[in-house]
This record gives structure tokens, sequence and C-alpha cells, in this order.
DNA sequence: CTGTTAGCGCTTTCAA
DNA sequence: TTGAAAGCGCTAACAG
């Protein structure tokens, strides 16, 4: 049995199908008589207006895209979270893609939503240069940036103060004792990664520390795959299935913790490698604090629970989400709207780091 | 500018619409030469087919819905994962929404995506018996539960064998020789919550040991909203806000800790109250798994890394997702599909168990 | 206060 | 090998 349509609740009420329309979309006024009639036609039919055939007309579908990165990754969820939140409110739905960092997933999902005529989006682009990306934005699709952004883009980024907050967990780390620190960071065409580790290096210079290449480890792309070491590698891989950038992350990291010259405290600049960065501890057989400090960007529900404790920089994550989809909705309905400034995270410290070890010679 | 249609293509190309549907969806033979025409002015344009128009005509909207509890628990994160890798294999979006495991809301986001005409549905059914689930099916809808069931619907669920879960939990800790072992459970219209709670009943039945109410702490959901004590239980909230379940948890977990016949181990039978759980044993003072051991349903990556390492019963929770997708996109296609056999779940011993105190008196 | 009608952009017979 | 034309279910002029 098909669906009921609005002419068939016209035919049962005897009125005409624009009267439906109009009872249903409150659009012009309708004598109560008629209303119920047609209220009753709706209720014994069962009707429920397609929003496929609304949204051929009036051209908006009420969707918005979100397109993130790892739908397993706190920080994304959490965001989600507040985009999701606020687009309920204004019945909206969210069409979700995860794009793994990787830009043709990112292509295939933004060509799909396109497709979907979706109402705006809201991207946290691979930060690859993405042709169809802009070009939605040029078919006029109103697009926000959140955590990060692509280049070329001309849309609003909804986001924080990387830079500052990779100094100030690098002052921090100073403040402690340590000397020498190194930064672990995500691919660099992510525009977070790349503002992180210039915080990480403003503060080393102003502090008169060497900015020394070999401090910085960077998981990037060309470890991706099949790596050696791959089956203890594996190990790591929790029950959520692969963690590509973990585990390029977890070989060139130990490559650093075995070094002769290791450092004594770690910034990891990306929440995707923190565990990854645990594990290599425990490979290695290294002590968090003692033998090494830890900080990491990004908190979560979890980290005072860990062992030890993680102090982080803290980014007010369901904020973020819920700001981007205030922004483009006041987009999508042709307000003014324009993108605010970086929001500010926060240093929060807890047990992972400590004053460096003492060096017995 | 408005965007191109197909009758833009069509006369750019010089040949009738009907042929350009014919050579995008290569539904009928197109000569080389008029192919070529016609691909080349879908170039020229820049035109995409709009899939909301296509959707009206075939009936089918490449999507669906995908109903959950909370977008930041692992568990649902990470079996949505497995759904949207699934979906989008086969060209299929993900309409995502979050109940919060409140009827309301279901109901509310289960009318939208009935509007939106998605072509399946996976849900996480809150439990509560719902008149817009039940319409949905009735409409034809394909439906597949994951995880738990909703009462009166008759769908395929995917899901594990919860109540043997729960019951090797217990074993795992009579074996250990404690006597007195607690359950945490959420709202019992969740199904999953029930056959846990059962399987913790058969295995201390079965033991000889009583079986007794104290012993089980339900968050129910009379204790939403304000709490006593509410102030000191907020400053557990992380950065992702709201956890309710959990702080209802945590003030009855409290009473039960302290009372002077406090049990020596505590199975948790939903992740979403495992964080509270932690929270309360440092409120208390209580140590884990010194004074009270602890096992809790779901893994996930970061289990291992916890203070103590936590023993859970894991399910095997991204396939779950993707055999939901598999089903449901086998039930769009119009093949027979049958529900799979709940799936085994395994006992990850880590470290938050151990043998009971001894009590000196 | 309500009805008639022309599309929205596409798929799909039916004809040629 | 291709075109003409009839809708899919709805909204929004325009008429009355």
């Amino acid at each position: 049995m098909t669906r009921a349509s609005s002419k068939d609740v016209a035919r049962q009420a005897g009125v005409s199908i624009a009267t439906v329309s109009h009872v249903i979309n409150k659009t012009r006024f309708v004598s109560d008589e008629t209303r119920q009639k047609v209220l009753d036609a709706i209720d014994a039919l069962g009707y429920r207006p397609n929003a496929v055939a609304r949204s051929l007309v009036t051209r908006s579908t009420r969707k918005i895209g979100l397109v993130i990165a790892e739908i397993t990754n706190p920080f994304f969820t959490v965001a989600a979270r507040g985009v999701e939140e606020e687009a309920i409110n204004h019945q909206y739905n969210i069409v979700l893609c995860n794009t793994d960092e990787d830009p043709e997933r990112e292509g295939e999902s933004l060509k799909l939503l396109a497709a979907q005529q979706i109402d705006g989006l809201i991207i946290a682009p691979t930060g690859v240069r993405s042709p169809d990306l802009l070009a939605l934005a040029e078919s006029g699709v109103p697009i926000v940036q959140i955590d990060r952004s692509s280049p070329d883009l001309l849309a609003p980024l909804v986001g924080v103060n990387n830079e500052e907050g990779a100094y100030q967990a690098i002052r921090y780390l100073i403040g402690l004792g340590h000397r020498r620190i190194a930064c672990l960071i995500n691919f660099d065409v992510i525009s977070t990664q790349r503002e992180r580790l210039r915080g990480w290096e403003r503060a080393l210079r102003e502090a008169n520390l060497p900015v020394d290449d070999a401090l910085i480890v960077r998981a990037d792309p060309r470890f991706y795959g099949v790596l050696p070491g791959e089956a203890g590698a594996l190990s790591l891989v929790g029950p959520s299935g692969q963690r590509q950038g973990m585990r390029s992350a977890y070989q060139l990291l130990q490559d650093l913790l075995k070094s002769p010259e290791r450092p004594s405290a770690i910034f990891v600049a990306s929440n995707q490698l923190t565990l990854g960065t645990l594990y290599a501890f425990r490979a290695c057989g290294i002590r968090c604090p003692e033998d090494i400090s830890l900080i990491s960007f990004d908190d979560h529900d979890w980290a005072p629970l860990f062992n030890p404790p993680l102090t982080v920089v803290c980014q007010p994550t369901y904020q973020l989400g819920q700001i981007a989809a205030r922004l483009l909705l006041q987009m999508i309905n042709g307000e003014p709207a324009e993108a605010p400034p970086p929001l500010s995270v926060e240093l929060v410290t807890r047990a992972s780091c400590s004053a460096p070890p003492v060096i017995v010679s």
C-alpha cells in the first residue's frame, strides 16, 4: 500500500490540494471548519508530507552536511554533538560523512552531498585543495569550516587559537625545567597542525632553546600502509579498527625515544596521536611522567582517568560545533554572519607532566 | 547563477532531455557520438544531477537513517563507523540522529527521517514503545535494530549475546572469590540492560549466592534533572557536556558504596556508566581493584590505558554496524535477508579485577 | 476564504 | 538510435 499524498487528503476532505498545503504549512488563512476537515483527513489516511517533493519546489532540503575526519575521534564526536543539537532545534537533519583524512574520500562525500542538495555544509577539511569543495562553494551553498581550513576556500572558520595553545603548553613545560621538548604532529596539510607547530617553535625560540628538526615527529601519509614492524604495531589497534595515523606515529616515535638524545618532554599536537604515544611509551619501557612528560591537545571525559591523568590543552569542542551550526544556519537564512574570532583554549594540568628527570652521568 | 539542469544540458548538446538522462544513468544505448556531445555539455555547464528530483520519481533517496542514543559514546561511534563504511561503499548517505535515550527526541527524529523519505533505517531504539517507529515500519520502510530492540517492532535485531556476556563476567568474579557482586544498570527499558541483569542473576543463583535487590543500582529517568549534590556531581561532567545517565548513577552508587554491606565487586552493564563509576570510587576514596573490582560492558581503544586498565566484556562493535548495514541494504534491494544470531562477546581481562579484600574483623 | 494551474528536475513509457 | 510527453508530490502565483 502506497503512502497517501496530498491529493488523497484533498479528495478525502473535499477541498483542493492547495488548501491542504496551506493548512499544513500555515501559509495562509483557512477557516476553522475546513482546517478541521483537512486535519481529520490527514489523520484518517496517516498522511505524512513528502519532504522530497517539497524540496524540489522550495529548493531547500533542511539537511546540512557534516564532513569530519573521524567519527570515532572524541573531538569530532563532541563537535558533531554540538552541531546536531543546534540543527535539530531548527528542524534540520544532519548528513554525516567521514573522510579518514583522505582527500579522495572527502571528494566522494562532497559529490554525494552536493547531489543531495544539502542546504549548507560544515566541514573539517582534509587540508588538501579540493575542487569539489570549491565547486560547492561556487555553486552558492553556504559553508563553514570547523577546526581547520582548506586552501583557497573562502568560508568562515570556527576554530581555536592553536598557536597560542601550543605556545602555552610549551611554556608550561619550559617552566617545569624541560629543555628538550619534542613535538609530535599529524599531517601538515592540516592547518591546525602547522599552527601548533609554530606555537611550539615560538616558545622554544623565546626561551633560547634549540629548535631541532630531530625533535619533530611527523605522521605523514608516506608512512601509510604496510610498515616495518607492522605486526607489532597492529596489536595496539583497538576494537574500533584501523588507526593509521596512530600507527605511523608509533614507529617514528619509537625511533626518537630510542635515540641517544631523547627528549624529556613531548607535545602531542593531535589527539589522534595521543593513544599511540602512550603505547609507544610502554613499548619502550618509558614511564610517564617520570622519564618523559606528556602534554597533548584536546581534552575529553576520560583524560582524567588515564594512567597518568593527562595534562592537556583543552578546546571548547562542543561550542565549536554549536557556533559553527549557528553560523551556518544564519548564512542559510541569508542573515549577516561573520566568522567568530578564534576561541581560546585552556591548559588543564593533571599528572602527565613533571620536572625532567635528573641526568646521572 | 542557478545550477544547470538536464534541460540545459540537452539544449547545449542538441539532444533531448531523455537522452541526457540515459547517458548519465547508462540506461539505454546511446551512440558514441551523441554521448560525447552530452558529456561535453555536462562538462561545459558544470552540470550535476539533482538527486532530489531523481528521488521524487524513483522513490529512492539513497539515504539511510541512523538513530543512536549518543554520538559521544564510543560504542555507538564505532558501530556508526561500521555502518558508514558499508553505506558509503554502496553510495548511500547516512542521516544521523541522537536520541539521548529520550523517547520524545526519538519520535521527533523519526518523523523528520520519515518525511525525508529515507530508504531504510538502522536504529538503537530507546526501548519505549514508539508509534512513530511502528508507523515507519508499517509504511514499508526497511528497518534493522542494532544493539537493542523496541517493543512490538518486527524488525531484525543485530546484537550480541548480552546475557551470556554478563554471565561470563560474573562467573569470572565469582572465580576470583567474590561473593557480593553489585550490578549497575542503565534504564531497564533498554533490552540489553534487562538481558545483562538476567545474566548477572543467573550466575549468582547458580553459585548459590544471594540475589539481593540492594545490589542492583538502576540509573532511572526519575533521577534525571536536578539532583541533590548536583553541584558536586557536575564537576565530573567533562568537556562534552551533559551526561545525565552518569550523574544519576553517580548518586545511587555512592549510597551503595557507603553502605555497611558494600559489595567487593561491581558489574557495570553499560559503558555509559563506567566513567561515573570510576569517579564515584574516587569520591568515596575507594581503590580499584584493591577495595572493589570493576568489570564493565564494552571495550574501547582507551580501556587499556585507564588506571586501572579495565577488564571488560568486549563486543564486536564495528561488525555490529557493518552487519546491520549489510542486512539493511539487502532488505532495501528486496533480497532475502534474515537477522543473524546474536554475536558472541569476549571477556578481556585486564587489571580492574582482583581477589576480594580480606576482611579484618 | 478557497481553487486552478504551472512548474521544480528528473525518469520512463510509448512512438518513431 | 532517439524524442515527446506524462507524471513523481508538492508550493505558490494568480484568480475568483
